[in-house]
RNA sequence: GCCCGGGUGGCGAAAUCGGCAGACGCAACGGACUUAAAAUCCGUUAUCCUCACGGGUGUGUGGGUUCAAGUCCCACCCCGGGCACCA
């Protein structure tokens, strides 16, 4: 049979179409009693296109997908569409097309790339979060936690972003900026907010991490470790007149070195003790516009003192604007001799300096000049000198708490999560402010709370809910009064904290999921995503899980067993983006290459979990591989018989060898760009081989070849397949296994080095003993030259590696 | 400042356990096919010396361990990312 042309477009359309009449191709939980395999792709927000970075992520979500399919397991492998968000409110401003309109026809865009792509999707299982039937789970949630305590409604200063007209999360923040904007400063705004108690979970969040560690990358686990932030510690109460002053401190084994107390700017003692209030106002308002990169520490005494309970001591009280109210007590005790921070604030200001610890083996120079922060023996410290530091710490401790002005205490960095927005394209907070029943959550069976859809978009001012009174004027569910709904919207991290629990029922109408079906899936087999989703989604989400676990929903710990964090896609030195104008667009790749070239390309150029460097010119390469190899199967199809040759041995030896290689890329590292390069030796020899081969071996090989390039290139191996003559998708035959005694090489050149260089080679079969490959070195051509006049200090073999000669 | 990655040909990269550095691809060059070009197929391609045989050098820098180091140890430089007054 001639061979044909490699045509993607006419291979890719066929193909597609006829995926999408067979939805049960890509259909998780074939009622059979295979094992089960949750691969998860993070969903995308439906911007309506899809970038480079989404085909990274997804295209090795697929290669998975795939490739587990074909080892035989029940494969869970969904797409949704993380569709709240700001985005569809400006573009509602800049359009004049109402969000949901955009939105939907966004996702219809992104959607039919996707299925051009040919990812393998289980597509009865979308869901879009914006859609009521999604959202009103976030809204029974939201009642859940209500119930429990875990959301509550606070007054507080929060971070507010001009740009966005909303509120953000601490871990919304970045540099003092909006995570979305990255040059609008965060303005910090007094507001009445809701907020998830996420700090009720910190030791599980942190404690838990043994749980993933094995799956996660230890970076992500670090990131989520620092930011949760638990420091162990002492409060201990300084006395002032009849009031206390409460600070936080790790080392309360150096207090009798306390040599002052300094307040945070913000701390409410501030304000009522400080004479010069302009100067407070000053100072606080010089943080709120603090560039964080480098702030000079400077405060000021505020003429008052306070008593160390511990010595007596009477020592000055300063406000300084490197205290944070956000942090402990939002006071500390400074201890210059000992902290790095104290010793700069309290030199600069002349603050005696009283050294407390020595090291162990050793003393510190009086006067001190530089601090010694380390643990050490307590000295000048009353009753406790002589102890170590770690003995004198919990010996304080107990002391401060017989003696009430103290005690062991624990500290987070991590805040409670601020979910309120002033936004309209969101899920609808499900509650109600009644003027006499006071804050009223909906009841269960008035939900969802439907977010109206015929709202005037100004982009000015509050949120655009406020401004329809068929929304907010209700009557309260408890009294029947008049009243108003909340208009605050919930942040949109509170959407894909549990979506991937959605998918595994998605049609749900009387519960958010079955725990059942839940049970079977999770925890999820593989999550993939980019890093820059480390603390904020997946925090939220390990949150959520926990959560969901209290009110008896789940019971698994934790939502992800293995997590791969993938590079990103740089172009011309730079992360692609827009604003950059750097960007590939995968449709342009498509209609010039086809989507297997495009999907083998971004799979060969880099391994997977390093950033990526764009190259137009590498594409083509991969498109001349793909078209190699259809060219070399259809014109061998019809290739039968004939009597075994020396080629038969050699190709299937590479086919074997091959196969093991990819295999193992497969189920240990997934470092692809190998596996395609394997693929493309593999075809190399073939084409070497090819007319010195008989027609058997040929219908061995060329079925295999298929199989192994499936995963990367879904659409020309199912051409192929179906040109091999063979039935059903070649991602439902099992994957083959690899011989060892085909892929076993019967000789091989086993190098000779003499002092470490490399001086010849001798041929021996595999597995030649010592013995023997010694005298065969030693009596080498190439090599006896070296030795002459030399005297053969020894010699090192390893047997099927490499012989070094040592000679003097 | 601290914590992670990374630094290998003209380029993207490979070398998973300390054992032939540069697999595979791109680009370049040569050959075959062609009236010609493209496509395709077959080769060459780290670098320096040599007509060649062959040899020297070479994985950011400097040291070290070892028969043997891209790989291990120590010190340092550069690039990317994260954290950064967290008491």
């Amino acid at each position: 049979m001639p061979e044909k042309s490699y045509s993607p477009q006419d291979i890719e359309v066929k193909w597609q179409s006829r995926w999408d009449a067979s939805p049960e191709l890509y259909r998780a939980d074939t009622g059979a009693d295979r094992p089960k395999y949750y691969v998860l792709e993070m969903l995308p927000y439906p911007s309506g296109k899809l970038h480079m970075g989404h085909v990274r992520n997804y295209s090795i979500g697929d290669a998975l997908a795939r490739y587990m399919w074909m080892r035989g397991y029940d494969v869970l492998h969904p797409m949704g569409w993380d569709s709240f968000g700001m985005p569809a409110e400006n573009a509602a401003l800049k359009f004049k097309k109402p969000p949901a309109e955009w939105t939907f026809s966004n996702i219809a865009a992104m959607r039919s790339q996707m299925k051009r792509m040919g990812f393998s999707y289980d597509w009865e299982r979308e869901i879009a979060t914006c859609t009521p039937e999604y959202y009103r789970w976030n809204q029974w949630f939201f009642l859940k936690m209500f119930e429990r305590g875990l959301v509550y409604r606070k007054q507080s200063k929060v971070n507010w972003c001009p740009e966005c007209a909303t509120v953000l999360a601490n871990e919304q923040v970045v540099d003092g900026c909006c995570w979305r904007h990255e040059t609008t400063k965060v303005l910090l705004k007094e507001l009445e907010q809701w907020f998830c108690k996420t700090t009720a979970y910190s030791d599980e969040l942190l404690d838990d991490m043994k749980q993933i560690e094995a799956g996660w990358p230890e970076r992500v686990l670090t990131m989520q470790k620092n930011w949760i932030g638990r420091s162990v510690g002492s409060e201990v109460d300084f006395g002032f007149g009849e009031q206390k002053i409460r600070v936080f401190t790790t080392r309360v084994d150096t207090i009798y070195g306390a040599t002052c107390v300094i307040l945070a700017p913000e701390h409410p003692l501030s304000a009522s003790i400080v004479a010069d209030q302009a100067q407070l106002k000053a100072m606080i308002d010089e943080q709120a516009r603090k560039d964080p990169a480098d702030v000079e520490k400077n405060g000021f005494f505020t003429g008052h003192y306070a008593t160390n309970p511990f010595s007596g001591a009477q020592v000055p009280i300063w406000v300084g604007n490197f205290v944070l109210m956000g942090y402990g007590t939002g006071a500390i005790m400074a201890v210059p001799a000992h902290d790095e921070r104290d010793f700069e604030f309290c030199t600069k200001y002349g603050i005696p300096i009283r050294a407390v610890v020595r090291p162990v083996d050793g003393t510190l120079p009086d006067p001190v000049t530089e601090p010694f922060g380390d643990y050490g023996i307590v000295e000048n410290s009353g009753e406790f000198t002589g102890l170590p530091s770690a003995e004198a710490r919990t010996k304080m401790n107990a002391f401060a708490e017989a003696k009430g002005f103290g005690n062991a205490a624990i500290t987070y960095r991590l805040k409670d999560w601020g979910i309120s927005r002033q936004r309209y394209w969101g899920t609808p907070i499900p509650m109600v402010h009644c003027p006499s029943c006071g804050l009223v959550p909906v009841p269960y069976e008035q939900l969802p709370v439907v977010l109206p859809l015929d709202v005037d978009i100004t982009g000015a001012g509050e949120s655009p809910l406020k401004r329809v009174p068929s929304f907010v004027n209700v009557a309260c569910p408890k009294c029947g009064a008049a009243a108003q709904r909340e208009t605050d919207t919930m942040d949109t991290f509170v959407d894909s904290s549990w979506y991937f629990y959605r998918y595994t029922d998605p049609q749900n109408t009387e519960a958010p999921f079955d725990p059942a079906k839940v049970a079977q899936w999770f925890p999820i087999s593989q999550y993939i995503g980019g890093v820059e989703h480390a603390i904020l989604h997946l925090i939220y989400s390990r949150f959520w899980t926990k959560m969901m676990r209290d009110i008896g929903l789940i019971t698994n710990n934790e939502p992800v067993r293995n997590l791969f964090t993938q590079g990103m896609v740089i172009k011309d030195g730079t992360k692609m983006s827009k604003s950059v104008g750097n960007v590939v667009d995968p449709d342009e790749m498509i209609a010039k290459f086809g989507a297997d070239t495009c999907r083998m390309y971004i799979l060969f150029a880099a391994p997977p979990e390093r950033d990526l460097d764009w190259r137009e010119s590498s594409v083509e390469g991969l498109h001349r591989f793909i078209a190699r190899v259809y060219r070399f199967v259809t014109r061998n199809v019809e290739r039968t018989g004939g009597d075994v040759t020396e080629a038969d041995r050699q190709a299937l030896r590479k086919l074997h060898q091959t196969l093991a290689k990819i295999t193992q890329d497969f189920d240990s590292r997934w470092h692809f760009n190998t596996s395609i390069a394997g693929l493309m030796e593999l075809t190399n020899e073939l084409y070497l081989l090819e007319s010195t081969m008989s027609g058997t071996a040929m219908q061995q090989v060329l079925p295999m070849l298929v199989q192994m390039l499936a995963p990367f290139a879904p659409y020309t191996c199912e051409e192929l397949w179906e040109e091999l003559g063979r039935t059903g998708p070649v991602f439902r035959q099992s994957w083959p296994i690899a011989d060892p005694e085909l892929a076993k090489e019967d000789a091989i050149e086993v190098p000779v080095q003499v002092n470490g260089k490399l001086r010849g080679r001798v041929r021996v079969a595999i597995g030649t003993g010592k013995d023997e490959l010694e005298r065969l070195a030693l009596a080498d051509d190439k090599v006896t030259p070296w030795l002459e006049g030399k005297q053969v200090d020894k010699v090192i073999v390893v047997p099927d590696k490499l012989i070094n000669i040592v000679v003097k």
